[in-house]
RNA sequence: GCCUCCUUAGCUCAGCCGGUUAGAGCGGCGGACUGUUAAUCCGUAGGUCCAAGGUUCAAGUCCUUGAGGAGGCGCCA
């Protein structure tokens, strides 16, 4: 007989047919009932079990996530909590689990022992939530590019450049570092490697996608980064996604515009699509605040907070009004910031928190900053102190979108290359953008993970990715 | 990189001012139960109190160092 899938049986129940299972055991209650799942989706097949008709070796066996193979009758269920379920007529063990041994159990464990069984914690009810959701984000990415006529370009992993502008980087080499080959100054020798150069992983696909920006109008790239920052947050990753759509003759506000409208999409490609998935993750989220202060809650409900960032207009502001704004705000008078606001300095997490939190209580997005703060590859505004760069701040997680319109003027761009000592060398490809058919062009960075971490509401970047890389962990 | 906190049974935790034999729930094991929804009920086993050193008549508890983990900040996406 051929297999079935739950999510297929549960959608379209053919009731009184019998159908053939396989999945692994959520729960076996009462020596009669086991839950089982076989990752199609959030909700759980009941198969029931009448004991005098399966020998009792075979009963003990089937233990939290044992893997089974199930026949019998779909039919309608007595019980309450689903509305079909399976009279078992045969059941196969197809992989044991031993309790005893095995770390996982059916009740609340924490997320950081859950890490440290990162190969067992997808059978559990939250991450398999959380990666099915991260698999349909990245579907509605492409998705959204792809029926808006953009490419998807695979930028470079490994790359030549060291300026790219966005962190320290991993170096990559075949060198032998017990016997590195040196110059005459006493310097590695690079030329020795396999590229004949020093090279690294990529910070950010930017600077390659503006080329196919300047060819195919239209570009986005999604893969992986790599920044050898020490960050100890639960918002960094050293390993990450990074979408960053790159286009000709968009200027800051149509870079604005598209941020906030693919952001929206992917939220409601969500919710559209993975409600099961979503309301499992609201009902945990506020389980687990129920034991917190009230002022400690989150003043929505996940599915509630997804659906108001869809339905408001996110605030939009000049980096100068926001210090305006923080300036003049209570909680700066009354000293509640660690921080004093200052023009020239850059936004810090408590001051985008009050802006996104409490002035707006929405997504913001805060454009034109001064110029000393950010790469230099962002066009310089008319006023000669800022530049046309955006961020997009989200309730809880902070920045999820950094971007730009970038420097088109090949003139401007070779100075303030200069002004901030990056060599004109290394980049000469990325000038000759700007001397042969150069165009205004805008673009951003989306960190995936931090949109994975807002939709499904997670508390830490670690538990959005299946593998987390972050310093001093490299774990599976 | 900086600051703070944590580490006690397989898991989640309690253990008060240093004082007898270290406690609970869940999980395991044994038993009961044919409509459960993290099933329930009865019984039972299970401990290098993270490691090393120190203070003390006495250390899970105090001190020092180290390891691992978490949270916050910075850097950013």
């Amino acid at each position: 007989m051929k297999r079935s899938e739950i999510a297929g049986i549960l959608a379209q129940p053919k009731l009184n047919e019998v159908v053939m299972v396989m999945g692994w055991v959520r729960a076996f209650r009462s020596n009669r009932f086991i839950a089982l799942n076989d990752g199609t989706g959030m909700k759980d097949l009941q198969i029931v079990v009448d004991f005098e008709k399966f020998p009792e070796d075979l009963l003990s066996r089937i233990k939290y996530h044992a893997c089974l193979k199930v026949s019998g009758m779909l039919v309608e269920s007595q019980g309450a909590g689903q509305t079909v379920e399976i009279t078992a007529q045969s059941i196969e063990i197809l992989g044991e689990s031993n309790p005893d041994e095995y770390p996982l159990q059916p009740k609340r464990q924490t997320m950081e022992f859950l890490r440290e069984n990162a190969h067992f914690r997808m059978r559990t009810n939250t991450f398999s939530a959380v990666f099915r959701i991260r698999h349909a984000i990245a579907y509605a990415v492409h998705k959204y590019f792809s029926d808006k006529g953009y490419y998807w370009m695979h930028t470079p992993i490994i790359t030549g450049s060291d300026a790219e502008g966005a962190g320290e980087m991993f170096r990559v080499s075949t060198l032998d570092p017990e016997n590195l080959p040196r110059t005459e100054d006493g310097g590695i020798n690079w030329k020795e490697d396999f590229f004949e150069k020093a090279t690294n992983l990529t910070v950010s696909g930017q600077l390659q996608a503006e080329i196919g920006a300047l060819a195919l109008g239209k570009v986005y790239t999604f893969g992986p980064t790599f920044r050898a920052e020490n960050s100890n947050t639960s918002r960094h990753l050293a390993e990450f996604w990074m979408i960053e759509p790159e286009v000709a003759f968009n200027d800051i506000f149509d870079n604005m515009d598209l941020a906030e409208d693919f952001v929206k999409y992917l939220i409601n490609y969500v919710l559209t699509n993975l409600p099961d998935d979503l309301e499992f993750l609201d009902k945990r989220i506020q389980e687990e605040e129920k034991n917190l202060p009230a002022d400690k809650r989150r003043p929505m409900g996940l599915i509630q907070m997804l659906r108001f960032v869809v339905d408001n207009d996110f605030a939009r502001i000049t980096y100068t009004e926001a210090m305006e704004l923080l300036r003049n705000s209570k909680d700066f008078k009354k000293g509640r910031f660690q921080f004093e606001p200052v023009w020239g300095s850059d936004l810090q997490a408590e001051h985008e928190r009050y802006l996104v939190e409490k002035e707006f209580q929405k997504p913001v997005i805060v454009r034109d900053y001064p110029k000393d703060i950010k790469a230099f590859y962002m066009r310089g505004n008319e006023d000669g102190k800022t530049v046309a760069a955006m961020d997009v701040l989200f309730p809880y997680i902070g920045e999820v979108i950094g971007g730009s319109q970038r420097e088109e003027r090949h003139d401007v761009l070779l100075n303030r290359m200069r002004e901030m000592n990056i060599h004109e060398s290394e980049l000469w490809w990325y000038l000759d953008l700007r001397k042969f058919g150069g165009a205004p062009h805008a673009g951003f960075g989306l960190g995936f993970e931090r949109m994975v971490l807002f939709i499904t509401g997670m508390g830490n970047i670690r538990d959005v990715i299946p593998f987390p890389r972050t310093p001093g962990s490299a774990e599976f």
